[in-house]
DNA sequence: TTGTAGGCGTTATCAC
DNA sequence: GTGATAACGCCTACAA
């Protein structure tokens, strides 16, 4: 392995003017540059990025960590997170936390002593994820899709009002009795679609039924075994909100093979784009959120705050888009 | 930022004892031992990893390159390779190349210069993925899904053996007109399942077709242009073998919207794990691969490779499986 | 068993 | 402009 005390050696100058040109830092001989950078060709050095990251206290690093790789939500906000980083320079370390509040303290420690520039994270816990020794290490932190216990900059999309838009849509169809499938109780986002869910039943004066409310896991499973405990109940809905994809897909999946939904007068919407959504039949009713632009403006959120010249905490709202199709349609006149 | 040296002074040993006890190496008094550990409590002490890999040139992550994250295939892998790797107390780094070797080519060698333990690639090229220079750095490597130029332990499927059997499957319903549509020609699974393809067609003395066979990208409207082309030839195909998951979405959404295949008399075969193959009617049948599994026996391997008592480069090759559902299916006799 | 001290490759602060 | 040189935090001979 080249070191720069090699390049330096070979290019006759000191190592300071090694790195003098190879950061573009302070002036540099216009000679002793094309020595340095022919010694650097020749030697096809490549800067120790471990050495310069313990000697700079910076890593060019961002982390991003997610509760669920397999969900399409997480892994286009990747995409959105990686266009931004990239584009400055970062690379993006991705963390799988599975919604795995254990695991989220392994990589959120490990993050810390790895010395990561920033952090974008979609916590497992808007109440129990455990920022605050990253925030004490002055490690900047962005949110996205859910917030964390504490103040930070945060990026996600109005989630009472898209939970309030979908309930809608179905209330619009003529469904009276609609239930709703949400995500655990300490993911902020399943509490505010849930909220949501119930403007739309109290501004159109129907019934808010507890039994109809089903805090669960926001995964496939989840989904399936939701609808199947709604529809044993013995006055079961006639529609259902669930409010992430993947549960989306367990429900779609458990209505199918319990025979309901399909042809029958039976509705349903989404949250969350649905790959498969106009793939099915009926096609899938779904309330959207600009997935990828929330992960640029995450990613560049949190590269301005590393900038140092961005202060006090911002809140950054993406407006939920209705996809209405023939799920949340009435295809039987009553 | 507590230091070895403030757990030192603390618990008033030295450095190198402190250092001992973090790392469980050599003999240390319990008396100090105690000390030692309470500091660090007190301290609330976290080492630094970077000034540990720096010295230790060993970071105990290896990086998971793949060429597209949204895609469930190679997120399945992440898993897997995930959990042997946490097993193992190594954390895991994802790429995402996006089937732009460009991008490959820098987070390679940000990966070397970043001196990551190890290193599970799904290249984006076999023929053009620049992964000597990793090699040479003596950072090991294997390839999960996709081959590499040079020689390097290796975790696969059967393609061949997956293109052909998905290919009988169709000829078994009574298809005679097959197309296929595969990937980017320097993809090595692309080649390999096309030519699995071809084995069954010369096997069931059925024609092979130049114009049939469609080398495309792996991705969603490369498998909806594909189609569009097949069903424009004067003399279309009566079934299509789309050669991964992605694309076979693309196909499905484009024999849907030009009218076909839904209820007509129309053969379609997948290839890998189709989330909704079972919600969409006809139910798309595929050939999965058992891509956790992959992962975790890509990370194993590396992992054995990391600790040095492995010599030589192996094949580890799995067995597709074939999901026949409705779409390979003869709806109407003719 | 414990402590001292050197060095990993880089950058940054000084003199020159 | 350029070059010595110290320092980042940790591990590990080697000495005690």
């Amino acid at each position: 392995m080249a070191t720069i005390h090699d390049v330096a050696a070979l290019a006759k100058v000191s190592t300071a003017t090694v790195s003098r040109v190879l950061n573009g830092t302070g002036f540099v001989d216009e000679k002793l540059k094309t020595r340095v950078n022919s010694a650097v060709q020749e030697l096809s050095y490549q800067p120790n990025l471990v050495a310069r990251a313990f000697r700079t206290q910076a890593t060019l690093v961002i982390a991003l960590v997610i509760p669920d790789i397999e969900n399409p939500f997480f892994t286009s906000i990747c995409r959105g997170v990686e266009d931004a980083a990239n584009a400055a320079g970062y690379s993006v370390m991705i963390c799988n936390t599975d919604e795995d509040i254990e695991k989220e303290n392994q990589y959120l420690s490990m993050l810390t002593s790895q010395n990561v520039s920033g952090i974008v994270i979609s916590p497992v816990s808007s109440i129990y994820t455990n920022i605050q020794p990253v925030i004490e290490r002055n490690i900047k932190v962005v949110s996205v899709g859910r917030t964390l216990p504490v103040k930070t900059d945060s990026v996600h999309v109005d989630n009472r009002k898209g939970g309030r838009i979908a309930t809608e849509n179905l209330i619009k169809s003529g469904y009276k009795k609609i239930a709703c499938i949400t995500g655990d109780k300490s993911a902020s986002s399943a509490e505010e679609r849930l909220l949501g869910y119930k403007d739309a039943l109290l501004d159109a004066g129907l019934e808010i039924d507890k039994r109809y409310q089903i805090y669960s896991d926001f995964k496939n499973q989840g989904g399936y075994n939701s609808v199947e405990k709604l529809l044993n109940l013995k006055d079961p809905p006639d529609s259902i909100f669930v409010a992430n994809n993947r549960m989306t897909e367990g429900a779609f999946q458990a209505l199918k093979d319990l025979g309901i939904g399909v042809s029958n007068d039976f509705g349903l919407m989404g949250f969350d784009e649905i790959p498969w959504g106009e793939l099915v039949s009926p096609s899938v009713s779904t309330v959207a959120q600009p997935t990828r632009q929330m992960g640029m403006a995450a990613a560049k959120k949190l590269l301005s705050k590393m900038n140092g010249k961005d202060q006090g905490f911002e809140e950054i709202v993406f407006q939920p888009e209705l996809l209405a199709r023939q799920s949340s349609m009435r295809r039987t006149n009553l």
